[in-house]
DNA sequence: CTAGTTTAGTGCATCGTTACACCGGCATCG
DNA sequence: CGATGCCGGTGTAACGATGCACTAAACTAG
């Protein structure tokens, strides 16, 4: 019923409550082997577990690392959230999950909150053109991680970032069209106010280039400023988008890249609502590469990010105490995986030469 | 930089600490006003915010509710994490997420650890048939919610439920099927070692009973009984009874009962692959209605658990301190959503009433 | 006017852990 | 042989908030 406390450990092995505790942190060279014996069965036969509250309040410190993410409801957050616990389990740490529904205000509370409970760390999934809501807290000390949002001119020195590189996803994206034979493309967003969705907007515009094609003559449908960012919002987004490109007396595209998969999933919809076919009528290629992206028909051409590493990265970067390398920024190549969701403009399935996964090389 | 604490709130209104610690708790009725004021001021003046782990140590309570989902990876989880996250914001609540991945093990670290750390009350969504692995804890105290695994014989008495009526819903999806004239049907699932599982199953015999048909007579898939739960695993699942059901000699059904909508979007993935039509060739029925079977093409029919209304019910009841009613077990209604991926068997369309959201009434 | 009661607020021990300062004993050194 | 250094370990004062037990002052009743 009570709890084992750690005198009563000290106790059981003979010794001091403060040599538990320098064993407990590592602090084992200042033991002789047989102490350390008999503390560590002490500790197993009484079924110990250091009190974290206590220890928290003594020390200032935590084991938890915080995430926040826009929204769980979003499956790639969510297979991202579940990737940072696999990595933290593994270290013995904890993850504390907020939503911020990509609401800078909520941002804000959470990370106050977070720094206040005393993490160690936390992984922000945010991209927000500027952290000056954050400045202050990072130069009290917080270790922040900033994921899919590469560093930017401004920033405080002190954040590291985790991201892809959303240039190159952009560009391997819109690539794949025009090398197709696109020639009048669209980029499907919503807000374009995160710094990771205008860096996949460049790599759009730097492919066109490419193929003499130009950037400005491209219809790009953006969705109003607005707050909407979560799940069932984007796919909204990207439905709304197929209504209003494909009713009016403009020239429809024959091609387009989506900002996220969720929006790219609700583009679909919005096709089909008109009798459309993806793959068939338009291509669409999606970003982030989530479950549904495979399962979906026709499945969908996305851009991959290695998430799992990116986890494990971001975690490693949370954690991390003493050295830091401040303003380290790490950008890792995103891959395109073809489905069925692109093909030539004529209706001809795409003759791109791909692995049994998908994956082009 | 150095924290606020409660003595220099104390200080600054020229009372003691705990005079300051008596307001912080509601003890208002022992101050007389202008001191309440008084005090007030020089907390906002302070910007003074109570110390989380020093409360916790003194108190052995905290304002967190554990949540522990199979994965957030999956979609469904991943939407109730944030209606979960929803209503506890509004109580001032925190919430911290667990993946058990249905993993009994893992389901008992995290609980014991939870509980360790002591949380107000965890909110349990797992359905394995017994809490055995748990009781022990929860005589000693703690407050636990299942949720959408409605009380069994043998669960601690203490242990409070929050789900939907699955027998209805395994019912509401199959009679559906059998309206349409479907005689040949099957049920698809992961392991059938889970609560809310078997409910669903009995609601789908009961329905054939009303039918006529005999449930013996009808194929149930179900893969073996290893571990994978996750999200990945439900569509791999599912994909793969498509392939079992529809390469073999026996006759295949013409209408599908899945588990959950994963299971059944992976379903839908994999008649694909043998070149056969949802809503034409075989009908699907999910489970959950997570935001994607709209989206899907077809979109999917589906039963719908009201997620956001159980979110509330189940952090209320991981809340309650005082008026335990023991073994409650809330059931709620679930719905039928129709949309397209149900027809006759014929290739008709499906002549069923439905309003505008495709809600059977 | 005194004894008793209520009001408004305080003192202090305490939760479990940590880490700095300290200490006795033994070995080494010049 | 006395001084020095190191090894293995301990004593103790916090960390910040809480809440019981207490009290001084004001008020009430008889």
């Amino acid at each position: 019923m009570t709890r084992v406390t750690i005198q009563q450990v000290a106790a059981a092995a003979g010794v001091s409550p403060s040599t538990v505790s320098n064993l407990l942190n590592g602090r084992t060279n200042r033991m002789v082997p047989a102490t350390k014996e008999r503390i560590e069965r002490a500790i197993a036969e009484l079924g110990y577990r250091p009190n974290r509250a206590a220890r928290q309040l003594r020390t200032g410190r935590t084991q938890t690392v915080g995430l926040i993410v826009p929204s769980v409801g979003n499956p790639f957050w969510g297979a991202f959230a579940r990737e940072l616990e696999v990595a933290a389990l593994a270290v013995g740490c904890n993850v504390l999950l907020c939503n911020s529904e990509r609401d800078p205000d909520r941002e804000r509370r959470y990370v106050e909150e977070l720094w206040e409970d005393g993490v160690r760390g936390i992984v922000l999934c945010s991209s927000l053109p500027t952290l000056d809501h954050l400045a202050d807290i990072v130069r009290r000390g917080l270790r922040l991680v900033t994921f899919d949002r590469p560093a930017q001119a401004g920033d405080p020195e002190e954040v590291v970032s985790v991201s892809i590189n959303n240039h190159v996803g952009g560009f391997l994206a819109t690539s794949h069209l025009t090398e197709l034979g696109h020639e009048r493309l669209t980029f499907v967003s919503g807000s374009l106010a995160a710094v990771n969705r205008t860096g996949r907007f460049r790599g759009f515009c730097t492919a066109l280039e490419g193929a003499d094609l130009d950037p400005a003559a491209m219809p790009t449908w953006t969705a109003g400023g607005g707050a909407p960012f979560g799940d069932v919002e984007a796919a909204q987004v990207g439905r709304q988008a197929a209504h209003d490109l494909f009713s009016g007396t403009v020239e429809p595209p024959t091609g387009i890249v989506a900002i996220n998969d969720m929006t790219a999933l609700g583009f679909c919809r919005g096709l089909r609502d008109q009798g459309l076919h993806v793959g068939k009528d338009v291509s669409v290629v999606g970003f982030d590469d989530i479950i549904l992206a495979e399962l979906y028909d026709p499945p969908l051409t996305s851009v991959r990010q290695p998430i799992s590493r990116m986890a494990s990265l971001s975690l490693e970067e949370a954690l991390k105490e003493d050295d830091r390398e401040p303003g380290r920024s790490v950008l890792l190549r995103p891959e395109l995986v073809v489905r069925d969701s692109t093909a030539s403009p004529t209706g001809a399935t795409a003759p791109v030469v791909a692995d049994e996964d998908g994956v082009l090389q």
